[in-house]
RNA sequence: GGAGAGUUGGCAGAGUGGUAAUGCAACGGACUCGAAAUCCGCCGAACCGGCUUAUACCGGCGCGCAGGUUCAAAUCCUGUACUCUCCUCCA
């Protein structure tokens, strides 16, 4: 949620940066005007509240309860408490009102973004590595993978549909190398606690990160119970310190974990139907910090740091790309996409997004810390992968492919693959 | 799934209808060369509104959460979440 504060302040600001992101300026309009009624609401009914006390305290003094002038003053809370009741009716109906429209208000976007609507104007910012090249025809991850007996997608799309995939024999150990080295890279070089949060959440905490109450068609939710799969371990990781006041002394802090992520890719179908790139359920190895606000960009820029050195230890050339205004995420005010380089297609494909949220994930899940001087602030959260699993299998699958079909395993990797240098 | 107990300020812990004891910690002060001890003071800077440059201040709210009864609720009633114990079940 954006500070309700800067939005009263510099109403013009606001509303030509939302302007950047879809938001009309008549939302913002809409949005003081209730929440200038709101406030008024409420001084009026805590007024009407400060009168009552005054005469209950009255009342419990008095010796005599049944005298007249008792009896009197009862009666006059009587009718006060209907007249509390409407004010209250009527500064809850004005607050819904101011409430629905802050709560779907994206973050603001950081003036160094490019401004667009959406990835057309996202701009490269770095680039690293060598694009490999091939005296024969490169194949795509998916041919490389069923060749070798490692990637069965028909089996599993007869037991799940569309988008699932079973992992097999060097695949299967291919992955569990790839995110063990990916935790022990962040927790034992970077300084991240590991952690293995819950898979299934509760909406208020999907409500925390972002996620709702406006993007509930892009996961899964259990309807017997009404908790959601995690698309992400940002929700359980960030949610982690919800409700809670930190100490100062205490940031930042990172944490890591590698969870299955889930989601129904609804408004994608016919998108990267094949192979690992676009999954319903698919490995990520995440990482969030919890940091003051002064200190969060230059936090983002370590976080993006810690996800490149993954694919810098793994030899795989990526570029790195600032979003722009319309393609950065809800909850972001900056985000870095890393994008690593697929041979088969040619072009570079997303493989981690590392988010500065500011304060805007940390006010709808009151995540708080103390300052020294004793006051109380909202942290700043980020978020990024680091990076996603099945996606860096495939690149692999394709960057290390070999003429014969097979595939030379990453010198990081090979002690995490048991001493196989080769997938044959 | 069944039965019972519990949830109060940073921590401990009273309080069964009249507006949140007390102890510890913390903070301020006195004493001291300084510290400890002792004494005095203060202590919901969680949040919201008003007034402010900001404090201060005023008010609201505040005893897990949400409702209800009442002039008045931490106290009574209903629902609900979580924790603990026992039973059942189970990886």
């Amino acid at each position: 949620m954006i500070n309700p504060k800067i939005i009263r302040k510099n109403p013009d600001m606001v509303k030509a940066k939302l302007k950047t992101r879809g938001i009309e300026a008549k939302e913002i309009d809409q949005y003081l005007a209730f929440d200038q009624e709101n406030r008024d609401a409420i001084a009026e009914a805590e007024d009407l509240r400060k009168q009552k006390n005054q005469l209950t305290g009255q009342i419990s003094q008095a010796k005599d309860k049944r005298s007249e002038e008792t009896q009197a003053k009862i009666k006059q809370v009587k009718t006060l408490n209907n007249v509390i009741k409407a004010a209250d009716e009527k500064q809850k109906k004005v607050y819904a009102q101011w409430r629905y429209i802050a709560i779907r208000l994206p973050n603001l976007p950081d003036d160094s973004l490019p401004i667009g609507p959406d990835e057309a104007e996202d701009k490269e910012l770095r680039k690293w590595g060598t694009i490999p090249e091939f005296d024969f025809e490169p194949k795509a991850h998916w041919e490389i993978g069923e060749n070798l007996g490692i990637l069965d997608f028909d089996r599993a799309a007869k037991v799940s549909g569309a988008r699932f995939v079973y992992y097999k024999d060097a695949g299967a150990r291919l992955e569990r190398a790839l995110y063990n080295f990916m935790l022990d890279l962040h927790t034992q070089k970077q300084g991240y606690h590991e952690i293995i949060p819950p898979y299934l959440v509760t909406g208020k905490t999907m409500f925390g990160t972002g996620q709702f109450p406006k993007f509930t068609e892009d996961v899964y939710t259990v309807e017997s119970t009404g908790m959601t799969l995690i698309p992400t371990a940002e929700v359980p990781l960030t949610n982690y310190y919800s409700g809670e006041i930190l100490d100062e002394k205490d940031l930042p802090t990172y944490f890591t974990a590698l969870t299955p992520a889930f989601r129904s890719e609804a408004g994608s179908a016919g998108r990267d139907t094949r192979g690992l790139t676009r999954m319903h359920q698919f490995n990520k190895v995440e990482m969030v910090k919890f940091c003051k606000p002064e200190d969060s960009y230059k936090e983002l820029d370590s976080l993006t740091a810690n996800a490149q050195e993954v694919l810098e230890q793994l030899g795989l050339a990526y570029h790195v790309i600032v979003l722009s205004t319309g393609d950065a995420g809800f909850s972001s005010a900056k985000t870095f996409d890393l994008e690593v380089w697929m041979p088969e297609q040619n072009i570079y494909r997303e493989i981690s997004s590392c988010s500065n949220c500011l304060d805007f994930q940390a006010r709808r899940a009151m995540i708080r810390y103390r300052k020294e001087d004793g006051s109380v602030d909202y942290v700043h959260t980020l978020n990024g992968s680091g990076v996603a699993v099945g996606r860096t299998v495939a690149a692999i699958l394709e960057n290390y492919q070999q003429a014969d079909g097979s595939v030379k395993v990453p010198d990081v990797l090979v002690k995490y693959m048991n001493g196989m240098t080769v997938i044959k």
